[in-house]
DNA sequence: AAGCTTTGCTCAAACGATTGCGCAAAAATA
DNA sequence: TATTTTTGCGCAATCGTTTGAGCAAAGCTT
């Protein structure tokens, strides 16, 4: 049989209703007192023509598409890559499918993938908000359930759970003045995001009062600015620093690669210490001290978070808490530092 | 204006049908001759509802989702992070939605995401095979438009890009003849699969009738594959090889970690050359020599080879050769080798 | 045998859009 | 003025499901 069999189809062929087979195919045989006969010879026929639902028109009729929305500022960065991945299997192992979308970090294209989910009727939204106010966001929440991951607002009542900034960047920056560093240049990635601001906030709380010098330096999560800040500081053989703290893996290797230029040896010549997952970084020569974010444990409470809206939303129970945590990231020690 | 406003709501408040604003709002106005005072009043009030439309139904009733599936067979691999990062953003440029799912290498998850994709009514699929037969895809790209990418089938109707995994390795295996080298280890990774059998052939091929040294070990496109093989040949201080030739970044990494362990220096004690594009390879030290697949160029192939037939069979018109490519990869040289 | 329950199913209206066909009024032509 | 053409729009079916309401036949009760 091909591919062109619908629920009419299998009522004309057993001689049923289509009301039958529907009730039949979706597992509400024993609510309707359907007989054994009748789910026999549907669910049989059904197998024969190889029926498939229409998703479409299901969604269509019950409201439910059984898809999430999963929004990241840009899934080419292996930390979104990652995460995304995770995401997609854990919906997935809960029978729920993934329609991703790339804001690229903008705010004009964040507004227009969530307009997208709102058409296609997503039941819930994961997202990585790359927006500085949380209106737009709020106001989709209240049609569609949305927690927030990795970013959150100052001031919302969206639900978040995100990993703690501001304490991964002290855990980093007490480290260094731990061992004993005296001069450390922080790299930051894009200014106004907030994990940005949270572990400046980290590390300047940090270092205050303690007889350190440092400066903070660089505007981007990329490679190109870890390589170019430290080829800006560490030029005509200067060693203005005895340690560097990058803001995200991919700022660390930027400064690796300038290092390698300037002929300035990671950890005899400076102390290096990175946020950020990334099991290459374990691969380098020396290994790199990271702040690590419990990645699993923030994508499956978000997941948690969600469903546990829509469930209620669903059943008409009040909704839970709103969720909004913060994870402890985790300080993981090699020898770069 | 709240959410739920449709194409009747706008009738009513503008006193024409819904087949005209129907028309109006999917720019088919002037084809069916309506008034412009129609066509200003339509669209305003449109504005003012903030109405959009219902993808879902739309979908159901024009047989068109704009969506299109993607399914590779492990997305926290960060080389199909990589290119599903490309592809979506591709096909966002042109309008179109991803569904994003992920068959882990399993035949029945991968069986499973198509008929997801047929049931949601995707306009085409991008596919990185794991079935080891082409019928199941076959059978699915009769009914909708179909594009393989990086994987294959030896004789299959389906079009694909892949890159030629054959010529990457005898390219790279003739680089370590070329230096000199003698005795070589290949690591591969899934046996069956389509890509390491042809860089096993392309590597056999290169080394036959040379005088050189050979073997071939691995099982699996995993950093523990990498590691536990150079353990395995290199342990009690033996060198048996003085080259390697890891068959992904994964098995590379982890067998740079085994010589770490084992205090084997890359390049002064072994020469090492990988398969895989990874940004990664060239901050480690020594940088990698690699064969870099040009994904870029490969994805964007896919996505024109799809559209293509997507776009001829909506006209109704003959459909264009079936595209099979096989893109030249390119050799990488840095200093591991 | 009349009434009440249960059984097993069908009818038809949604869901929100698109679209082939038709048709009245206005304009153009004869 | 009568006919034809053009303009501008509406009717109602359709896509493939789900679902509230209803109903005949069979079984049970008294």
């Amino acid at each position: 049989m091909e591919g062109k069999s619908n629920i009419f189809t299998i009522a004309s062929r057993t001689g049923y209703s289509v009301s039958t087979v529907s009730r039949v195919l979706t597992g509400q045989a024993a609510k309707f007192r359907i007989s054994k006969k009748a789910i026999d010879l549907i669910s049989e026929t059904a197998r024969q023509v190889n029926y498939q639902p229409d998703l479409v028109a299901q969604t269509l009729r019950t409201k439910q598409s059984h898809t999430i929305g999963l929004l990241v500022p840009g899934i080419d960065n292996p930390f979104f890559a990652t995460l995304s991945g995770i995401i997609i299997n854990l919906l997935a192992a809960r029978g729920y499918h993934t329609l991703l979308a790339d804001s690229r970090e903008s705010e004009q294209e964040e507004e227009q993938a969530l307009q997208m989910f709102k058409g296609r009727k997503v039941d819930g939204i994961i997202a990585v908000p790359v927006a500085t106010k949380a209106d737009n966001l709020e106001q989709i929440g209240r049609d569609i359930p949305v927690v927030l991951i990795d970013r959150h607002f100052k001031k919302t009542t969206l639900p978040y759970v995100c990993t703690d900034n501001y304490l991964g960047a002290r855990m980093a920056t007490d480290y260094l003045l731990d061992r004993g560093y005296k001069s450390i240049l922080a790299i930051q990635g894009v200014p106004t995001s907030m994990p940005n601001q949270e572990r400046l906030r980290g590390f300047t709380d940090a270092i205050k009062g303690k007889p350190v010098h440092y400066a903070v330096a660089g505007n981007a999560f990329s490679v190109e600015n870890g390589h170019d800040e430290i080829m800006k500081c560490f030029s005509d053989g200067a060693r203005p620093f005895d340690a560097v703290f990058a803001f995200s893996a991919t700022i660390l290797l930027g400064a690796i690669d300038a290092f390698r230029e300037l002929n300035i040896e990671v950890k005899r010549d400076v102390g290096i210490i990175s946020y950020d997952n990334n099991g290459f970084l374990d691969f380098l020569d020396p290994a790199v001290t990271r702040i690590e974010q419990p990645l699993r444990e923030a994508s499956s409470m978000a997941v948690e978070t969600l469903f546990g809206i829509i469930d209620s939303r669903r059943e008409g129970l009040p909704e839970p808490a709103v969720c909004q945590r913060l994870i402890p990231p985790t300080l993981v020690v090699r020898s770069s530092c």
